[in-house]
DNA sequence: ACCTTTTCCTAT
DNA sequence: TCAGATAGGAAAAGGT
């Protein structure tokens, strides 16, 4: 009844659904009729899972430069965008956009221009807005609520707006009815929420931070919506300030940008989710541990392992034991430690052949039955009449039990000393359980080369995934610490050691072998690095193939070394660094360049670090000739010190940590930023794990870096700052290079130091200054003193140098001459800008003057640079008009 | 000038 | 980083 009349209101009866939605299976009753067949069902059952979805974003009228604040700043619509995975045939619309409008001034205003189709809720008063964005949950009931951001944006304003206006939106989004009085907060209670950041959770429903779900997906440098777009879906979405948005909203014949912006950004956060298949993965892993969905997102590895290893224990009649935390502290520290090789640090033109045990640490405890439940206890301990410390926990073993056990040969020791029972005494419950994940990933690889229906093949990848990852974590369990459930040095210990012990056999093997005539040159943990020299990739292939048989006979099942790849060439620069040009078949023809530890791999450099790290290696592999990577390298460099290297590759971005996750006096770039923004903007403090983008600027010499730390968008703004040209050249992109070629005896330093400097700089305008984003306010910042050393070339383009933009001789000797240049400049000059701003509308697909400022932007930078160049040539214009 | 500590991110 | 582990390298700042 009440979702009947609610159907008008919504606008609905326009929908893709022809007999609109059948209200009967909105909410969760999904009984399949039984005359449907099996087949089908099963068929739906693995492209649907019946979820409804719900993402929103929120518009909000802002004051000047800062950002909504719920205290002060009003909701103006709420948009939405829903999706039903349904099949066709239930007769639910299964993508659906609308929006709430609280425009009591100007009713259907923007919505005219739009041209795009909006479901939209009028509303006259916020208040009211907020009841009917209520009904509009309770109408879709949605099991996942979603937002990009969801601490300052979306659901977190909208719920921070209401307690503003007096509404628990918690209580009325909660899929729980809470009669009665409002559940009361203690002054406690209240305390304990602000010291843990309890996150958002509105009962009865999932609600997901979907920037936070993309920090554990994907390895970026930034994290913003536009940036995540761009990678995932590879489309670019503009960028548009707070203060533009309130004003683009403000005037009826912009109003539709604004929302178009929002709309699409509310279908754009479930496209994202839904490329990347998150929520059908992650139900995947949720049935595969035997745990609740949201549960596989906020919990860590050991609540997987835990509930997996309980399973298997119980039909044994184990019980785990739950030591107290002075139990914990109490154990012994783990003793042994991982086997890494210090690497032969070089160049290498021999393949160099990589193999690794597969999954060695489980492969350890199922070939040696290393368990909680096959563990007796360390070899000194053994046959005492007292009980002696185990794990977190104590244990006794009478000499009775010792002699029985020694007499038939029931037990094994392991390197560091603890004796374990054979698996015909007992298999150990953590044993039984590898071996089943390693025989069912088996398994689900098998299935998937004859399954090839890609919903399938998604979910089967996601399920062996999913299994592979659970038995690299289970000997994290055994040897957490601090904060483990229950911890067992003996076991943990026994893995390490044991799987130290294998692989320096492995090593020996190899290289006691003088039919191979190779070395070991490097390894870490499972891995080993061996060097052929004076041989082919093909006899590299072979001999890894070689000691791959010998090195597999001569352990336990299912121990296993594997041939990985052979590198030629490669480069060893440390432990855990190195790169090559990789080959994973004998008959592989391309290389693939990879590198592992390095700075092309690094996201704490900025971009052009890496990029001229990996350009080089790949000149050097492919011609060996380091004159090719000079030039290279030089040609760079010329383009940074003449101010034309593209910014965005010169933006460095790091995680905050949040104001409280640093020590006192901590000197850190994003901290320093942060504490700069909240002077002015309480509300302009990132969200903790956020990547703050920061630039190195120009400085007088001696300042400390921090102080040259600026944010991109200051660059923007404030033209007196230039960018670093020698802390990027010195400090950022040497060093990594450095540590590559310094190997072949070739010192990057020289070469910049011997480069001839013919650099030109970027002309600095004095007063001119109002910020290309600053709307033209007198705002003119005296910036740092390098603005006034600025010296640059005769605009005429004589060559001098001159600090008024066009020089005397130019001026008196032939100004007809130069005013022709000039005027040429000019116009080129516009051509150029008119250009760079198509570009930048095309992109953003929307008119004249509203462009975008996302950091992502890839014309962001040229736009201001052609800005800048095109001001400069004014200025010149008027000291010209001034001196003719 | 050299050493230590803190921070950041990666390999296994 | 209300929770798998440790090893490891490098940059920056500050102390001696």
């Amino acid at each position: 009844m009440e979702r009947k009349s609610y159907l008008k209101t919504l606008n609905l009866s326009s929908d893709e659904s022809a007999g609109g939605p059948d209200v009967s299976t909105l909410d969760g009753s999904f009984g399949f009729k039984s005359d449907l067949a099996n087949l089908r069902t099963a068929k739906a059952c693995v492209e649907y899972n019946y979820l409804t979805i719900f993402s929103l974003e929120c518009h909000v009228l802002t004051r000047g430069e800062l950002c909504p604040n719920p205290d002060f700043d009003g909701i103006v619509a709420i948009f939405y965008a829903v999706q039903n995975n349904v099949p066709e045939e239930e007769g639910v619309p299964t993508h659906v956009s609308g929006v709430i409008i609280d425009d009591m001034f100007s009713a259907d205003a923007g919505l005219k221009h739009s041209g795009v189709e909006i479901n939209a809720i009028h509303a006259e008063t916020e208040k009211e807005l907020f009841e009917k964005f209520t009904e509009v949950i309770k109408y879709w009931d949605p099991d996942i609520l979603l937002g990009y951001e969801i601490e300052m944006n979306s659901w977190g304003y909208v719920i921070e707006r209401g307690y503003v206006l007096g509404i628990n939106m918690p209580n009325a989004l909660s899929r729980l009815r809470i009669s009665g009085p409002e559940s009361k907060k203690t002054d406690e209670d209240k305390d304990f929420e602000v010291e843990y950041e309890s996150e958002l959770k509105i009962p009865g429903r999932i609600v997901l931070d979907v920037w936070r779900l993309m920090r554990e997906e994907i390895a970026l440098t930034s994290y913003t919506f536009e940036s995540i777009s761009y990678h995932i879906l590879h489309r670019r979405y503009p960028k548009r300030s707070y203060r533009d948005l309130t004003k683009l909203w403000h005037s009826p014949r912009s109003r539709w940008i604004v929302l178009e912006y929002f709309q699409l950004r509310s279908q754009g956060t479930l496209e994202i989710l839904d490329q990347l298949d998150l929520i059908g993965r992650t139900s995947e892993l949720a049935k595969l541990f035997g745990i609740q969905f949201f549960e596989v997102l906020s919990r860590g590895s050991q609540f997987r392992v835990e509930s997996m290893m309980l399973r298997m224990a119980k039909p044994r009649n184990f019980v785990s034991v739950s030591p107290s935390i002075q139990q914990r502290a109490h154990m012994r520290a783990p003793e042994y430690l991982p086997l890494i090789l210090e690497p032969e640090s070089r160049f290498y033109v021999d393949p160099v052949i990589v193999l690794d045990f597969q999954s060695l640490y489980p492969s350890m405890m199922i070939g040696y039955n290393y368990c909680f439940s096959t563990c007796l206890g360390r070899v000194e301990h053994l046959g005492g009449t007292e009980p002696f410390e185990f794990g977190a926990s104590q244990l006794m073993i009478t000499p009775e039990q010792v002699k029985k056990f020694l007499k038939r040969d029931l037990i094994t020791i392991s390197p560091c000393g603890v004796i374990f029972v054979k698996s015909h005494v007992r298999e150990g419950v953590l044993p039984r359980m590898l071996k089943e994940i390693l025989d069912t990933r088996f398994m689900v690889k098998k299935a998937m080369k004859i399954h090839t229906s890609p919903s399938l093949q998604r979910i089967l990848h996601s399920r062996q995934l999913g299994l592979k990852l659970m038995a690299n974590v289970t000997y994290g369990y055994t040897a957490a610490n601090f904060s483990g459930r229950m911890p067992c040095v003996e076991v943990g210990d026994s893995v390490v050691s044991k799987g130290r012990e294998t692989l320096q056999r492995a090593i020996a093997l190899v290289e006691a072998n003088p039919k191979w005539r190779v070395r070991v040159v490097y390894g870490d943990t499972d891995s080993i690095f061996v060097q052929v020299p004076g041989r082919t990739r093909e006899e590299a292939f072979r001999i890894g193939e070689e000691i791959v048989k010998a090195v597999t006979a001569d352990n336990p099942k299912p121990v296993k070394l594997k041939l990985e790849k052979v590198y030629q060439p490669c480069i060893l620069q440390t432990k855990k660094r190195y790169v090559g040009y990789m080959y994973e078949t004998p008959d592989q023809k391309e290389p693939v360049y990879e590198a592992k530890g390095i700075e092309t791999v690094r996201r704490d450099g900025c971009p052009i670090v890496g990029k001229t790290l990996e350009k080089c290696l790949k000149i050097l592999f492919e011609t060996k000739d380091v004159s090719i990577v000079k030039r290279y390298v030089l040609r760079q460099f010329t383009k940074i010190l003449s101010g034309k290297a593209n910014v965005q590759e010169l933006i460095f971005a790091k995680e905050f940590r949040g104001l409280n996750g640093y020590r006192p006096g901590a000197c850190v770039p994003a901290l320093e930023l942060t504490k700069k923004w909240k002077q002015t903007d309480s509300r302009k403090e990132p969200r903790k794990g956020e990547r703050v983008p920061y630039i190195v600027v120009n400085g007088p010499p001696g300042l400390p870096l921090i102080k040259l730390i600026r944010s991109p968008h200051e660059l923007i703004t404030d033209e007196g700052l230039k960018i670093n040209a020698f802390y990027y050249i010195q400090k950022a992109i040497i060093p990594p290079l450095n540590r590559c070629l310094l190997l072949i005896g070739v010192d990057v330093n020289d070469w910049f130091a011997n480069m001839p400097r013919t650099a030109t700089f970027l002309p600095a305008i004095g007063k001119e200054s109002t910020g290309m984003l600053t709307s033209g306010k007198a705002d003119v910042k005296k910036s740092t003193i390098s603005q006034y050393f600025a010296r640059t070339s005769c605009a005429a383009g004589c060559g001098n140098q001159t600090s008024d933009g066009i020089c005397d001789q130019c001026v008196r000797e032939h100004p007809q001459k130069t005013l022709l240049t000039i005027f040429n400049r000019v116009s080129t000059l516009e051509r150029k800008y008119c250009g760079v701003m198509k570009i930048c509308q095309l992109c953003c697909g929307s008119e004249r003057d509203t462009n975008c400022s996302s950091l992502d932007c890839p014309v962001l930078f040229v736009r201001t640079q052609a800005w800048r160049e095109r001001k400069h040539v004014d200025y010149v214009m008027n000291a010209l008009k001034n001196r003719m």
